[in-house]
DNA sequence: ATCCCTTTGTGAACCGGTGCACAAAGTCAC
DNA sequence: GTGACTTTGTGCACCGGTTCACAAAGGGAT
């Protein structure tokens, strides 16, 4: 009914671009060892998914497998690279370069695949006109300019709480439409802008959670009523 | 058919689990500037939630509120505390003191609730004694030592990808049963331990992939077959 | 050319989670 | 105490995502 090897259905779930990234770094791995072709159960496991899931994710976006033999890891390699947009470059800004804005900015692994930080931005005088990482770190006054001027379409939002919901709003109004933002608040962003959130201290008391359930065992402390 | 304020039923939904701690953030800010109580539609808002969702995720935890008042501010703020475990403290060591671990090291925020930096271990000579936060950085021999001295419970993972997971299988040997890693890499692990992870890279993925959706538009760029 | 073996791609059942919509429960004014 | 009003707690329908299990497809040996 349908011909092989199409781009497909342009509806992939969030769950299956979650995943994909996942994926294209095991089949990296799997480039550089010299593996050429590579089973749903072999890439499942070393994506760490169950194999009939990463089989229905590759199927949304075509029909890259050849049945009895795997896939391709080159082809594949290419073909999720270009689904997720890693074949263009992405020139990304840092706002806040206090200890975690620095340590992203020194990051490699930044780099490496399609994403350049191409500016870092600080209110601190201090901070203002130090060179990190081989950048400048302009003053907060220019970010719009920078904005613009860098072609940075993808900013991440490093600065204290206070001032995230400002800085989101002026990258905005300079057509940023993906954020990914460090700060623990909730940001509010008008339709059509993805903000994705990295919340460190959510992460722990997740993991809290869960711990103290495992030392609590089935009957909790005392204070329980 | 049941007594009010029960502690209830054992089974939190994970999803639910996850959003306690934005509402404990939301009912901080609030308890700081005086408000005693609270609706869930504007706690809802203020967490970025439904407020459906809000209600029937704090009905997980037991009968809290007060119909045609709200919830108290103070009291919800002790039962999702005490729920996610957070009216004990937890010894957290830090493992890879980098860019990343440095700037986790010297963060705040990660004290404020219930989390205590206990610990620091790296490999490189050169950091090992360093004195960073107030810590002194110790030796990765010293590891399993330093893990039950300390009583550490939850270890954050920030190494190089390739050393990830043998300190994570070190660090289970000692009892650990909750990491959160920072590394790039699929850890493995046995049942019963709960690894989170932090993954940047994924997220700028998954930020590409949207933004080249709306860049692209309807129809993409010409290699689409 | 045929058969056997492997592995994909997917139909269908299932499952956790979401959100609507409303009855039940409580407050407050009088 | 009564009634009007507010807001909770939840039953229920719905939805995206997961997993099982298998028919269809392709490769390779003979
Ligand atoms: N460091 C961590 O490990 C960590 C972990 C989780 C979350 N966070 C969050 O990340 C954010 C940054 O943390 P940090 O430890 O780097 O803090 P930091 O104080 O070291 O750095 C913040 C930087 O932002 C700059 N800044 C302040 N206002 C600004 C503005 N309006 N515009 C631009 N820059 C501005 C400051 O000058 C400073 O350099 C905070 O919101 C923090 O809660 C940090
Ligand atoms: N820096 C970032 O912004 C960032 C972002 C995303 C992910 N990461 C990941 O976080 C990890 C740390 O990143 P980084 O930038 O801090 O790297 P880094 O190289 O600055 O720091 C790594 C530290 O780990 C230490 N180390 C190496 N082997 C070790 C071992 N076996 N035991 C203990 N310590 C050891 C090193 O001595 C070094 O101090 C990496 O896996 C990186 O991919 C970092």
């Amino acid at each position: 009914m349908k011909s092989p090897s199409q781009p497909r259905d342009r509806g992939i779930p969030e769950a299956t671009v979650a995943r994909l990234p996942l994926y294209l770094r095991a089949l990296h791995g799997m480039a550089e060892r010299g593996i050429a072709t590579v089973s749903s159960e072999d890439l499942a496991v070393a994506a760490g998914v169950n194999s009939a899931k990463l089989r229905k994710d590759l199927s949304h976006l075509g029909s890259y497998g050849t049945r009895g033999v795997g896939y391709d890891v080159e082809y594949l390699v290419y073909q999720i690279s270009r689904e997720l947009g890693l074949t263009q470059d992405w020139a990304v800004a840092i706002v806040g370069v206090g200890n975690l804005g620095r340590a992203l900015a020194n990051y490699g692994g930044f780099v490496s695949r399609g994403f350049r930080v191409a500016a870092l931005v600080d209110a601190d005088p201090e901070v203002v006109g130090d060179t990190i990482a081989g950048l400048n770190v302009e003053h907060i006054d220019e970010l719009e300019a920078v904005i613009k001027r860098r072609g940075v379409s993808i900013v991440v939002l490093a600065t204290p709480a206070e001032a995230a919901q400002e800085v989101c709003e002026r990258v905005i109004s300079v057509g940023v439409t993906s954020i990914l933002n460090f700060a623990p608040v909730v940001l509010s962003v008008p339709d059509g802008v993805d903000v994705r959130k990295v919340d460190l201290s959510i992460e722990l008391q997740i993991l809290a959670f869960h711990e103290q359930r495992k030392a609590g065992g089935p009957l909790m402390a005392v204070d329980s009523q």
